[in-house]
DNA sequence: ATTAACTATCGTATTATTACGATAGGTATT
DNA sequence: AATACCTATCGTAATAATACGATAGTTAAT
C-alpha cells in the first residue's frame, strides 16, 4: 500500500489498522469465516473451498498468521490452521470498543 | 491491492472486506477516532491534527466516504465531515456477527 | 527407492495504495 | 476586482498487495 507513516501513530492505532487487514480482503474473510465455523482446524480444504490457487491461498494465510489471528500447527505433509482465540478476542475488544466511542446524540451534518 | 476478484466471492463478504478497508490504515483509524469522539464535525480541522499533507488527508476521506462510513456537507468554503450513523452501526453489526461465528469449544490445533 | 500428496516459497506480472506538491475551484473578505 | 482561505483533484513516484505458475521440501504410501 504505498508508504504508511506508521511511525507517527500511535501503537493502538497501528494495531487496529493491522487487525483489519486480516478482515480487508474478501479471501481472508471466506478463509475466517470457514475457519470460525468448523471447530475442527480445515487445512488444506481451504484450498479445495476457495477459488483460488493454491499459492494464493497460502499466502493470505502466512498473512493472517503475521496478524497473528490464525495459527498454524504444521503435521506433515498437512498444516492445521485455526483460529487463534487470544487475538480473536482482542480483536474483537478493540473493534468492539472502536464503534463504542461514537455516542449517537445530535447530528451535525 | 493487485487484482482481487471480488465476483468469486459472497456480497458479504465483499462488504465486510470493505467496511474492514476503513480501519485498515492507521490515518483513517485516526480519522474515525476523531469524527467518532467530537460530537460536533471536525472539518479541515483533521488536516492540522494529522502530521499528513492536506491532499493525503483528502484522500482518506475520500475513501472514507466512498465506503459509506462518514459524509460530508459542503459548506463552503469549508466542508464539515462526521460519521455516517447508519453505515457505522451496519459496520457494528457486521463484526460483531462476524465475531460470534467463532465460540470457542474444543481446541484442536 | 520411487511415487504420490500436501504446503511453503520464489519469481513475476499486474494492479492498488500511499504520499505529496502543484493546481484548480469555490466562497468570503477586503 | 483582488485577495485570502479551504478543499478537491491531478500528476507522479514509490511501495504494497494480489494472483498464479513453477519449484522445493516434507512425509506417507507403494
Amino acid at each position: 500500500m504505498g508508504v504508511t507513516k506508521t511511525e507517527i501513530f500511535t501503537d493502538e492505532q497501528n494495531r487496529i489498522a493491522d487487525l483489519a487487514k486480516a478482515f480487508a480482503h474478501p479471501a481472508r474473510v471466506a478463509i475466517l469465516q470457514l475457519l470460525a465455523q468448523r471447530k475442527a482446524c480445515v487445512c488444506g480444504d481451504l484450498v479445495d473451498e476457495l477459488p483460488l490457487a493454491q499459492a494464493t491461498v497460502s499466502q493470505h494465510l502466512k498473512e493472517l498468521k503475521r496478524i497473528g489471528i490464525i495459527q498454524g500447527e504444521i503435521n506433515p505433509p498437512r498444516v492445521c490452521y485455526c483460529i487463534n482465540e487470544t487475538v480473536w478476542e482482542e480483536a474483537r475488544r478493540a473493534f468492539g470498543s472502536a464503534f463504542d466511542t461514537y455516542v449517537a446524540t445530535t447530528r451535525c451534518c
